[in-house]
DNA sequence: CCTATACAGGAACGAACGTTCCAGAATGGG
DNA sequence: CCCATTCTGGAACGTTCGTTCCTGTATAGG
């Protein structure tokens, strides 16, 4: 063995992810990725295998970036507190910036659809999971008694995250805060 | 003069705004415009320019295809079955194969910012208009009577649009007609 | 020192892209 | 008939793309 690793693998695919994010699989170039990542053609290649592998890895990072947001909603109690803290996480200073490029998930599967539905998939199958946790958070309530019981967990969850892919779309307009706070403030009136 | 245009440039953008619609205006190639158009390199340039030019031709076919929608909404009269009648376009029949494409609008928005901005401003001022008219409709549903007065007929629209906008996306997940319909009722909560 | 590994940089590849151009066939009006 | 116009089909252009490969250099361990 000789000569260490010099450049962060996890930073380097953080910095994929943003790009993507910002404009798509297909209008990331693999140069504009060598750029912001700060490494070299071969060593990208040698490292993520090529342009598909890594944004797979940048999927699966904002996933998992997506988890303290998932912990957020299951130890909140009552449920309109739970899904005002599962949208005002977009507003929080550190990702204001990121507001305003929507959502890579959603931003994938309308993309990637017809065009290459595995990756399309991948990403709605992420949304899947965060839509579990959320029935799941419903249900608590009922049974701790903060929501009637004459609501059906899973309905809500559904219609609350279609408002939030919704806001996501929406967020990409560059709308004013105000906008989105009007939005979530009204769909919180579905709960009494 | 001599010789008669026989291809139907209507019919012609049509076809190029249903592959638009379903792939994306990046991963549409020129050859499979012109194979679902039914004519020729030659003509193709010749009528429309290049493929952004058509592009926003089929745009603004979208758009105009989208009127007797808005015209659904001012013409009804309580707003809850406005919303349902703006709603349930997306499950008539001849719509239906559509319904599961989610929106030509939305995807662009997502697709193009940072790519074509302009582009995608021109989505973004379609669904301004359609969210002005349904703004509109609300208030002259509370000057009738049919609306309570505490509400805010334009949050109302921004909130009723993010949701539409949400329920875009979901249909490209190929969701069950259900899990729509459930969205739609519960959204309908928000009005009393 | 020596060698195996980790990098940078760039050349080269084939494929696909949007676009332009041209030769030739078809067709309606004068 | 004749010519202008509308079409088809394909060749060709330049560009960009993702990917592979090669050369050279830097570095840590034996």
């Amino acid at each position: 063995m000789a000569r260490i690793k010099e450049y962060d693998s996890h930073k380097a695919v953080e910095a994929a992810m943003m790009l993507f994010w910002a404009q798509g699989y297909t209008a990331t170039s693999v140069q504009q990725l060598l750029d912001a990542m700060g490494l070299s053609r071969s060593s990208m290649y040698s490292e993520f295998g090529n342009k598909r592998d890594l944004f797979v890895e940048a999927l699966s990072l904002y996933r998992f970036l997506s988890t303290e947001l998932i912990n957020t909603i299951s130890t909140a109690k009552a449920p309109a507190q739970a899904i005002k803290d599962f949208y005002e996480v977009g507003f929080s200073q550190q990702s204001n910036k990121e507001l305003y490029q929507g959502c890579l998930l959603v931003n994938t599967i309308l993309e990637l659809r017809d065009v290459d539905n595995e990756l399309s998939l991948i990403a709605s199958n992420y949304f899947d999971e965060i839509e579990n946790t959320l029935a799941l958070c419903f249900e608590k309530c009922i049974e701790s008694g903060t929501l009637e019981h004459e609501y059906d967990p899973e309905r809500l969850a559904n219609f609350f995250m279609t408002t939030i892919k919704g806001m996501r779309v929406v967020a990409r307009q560059n709308p004013s805060e105000d906008y989105l706070r009007g939005v979530i403030e009204t769909a919180l009136l579905v709960l009494r």
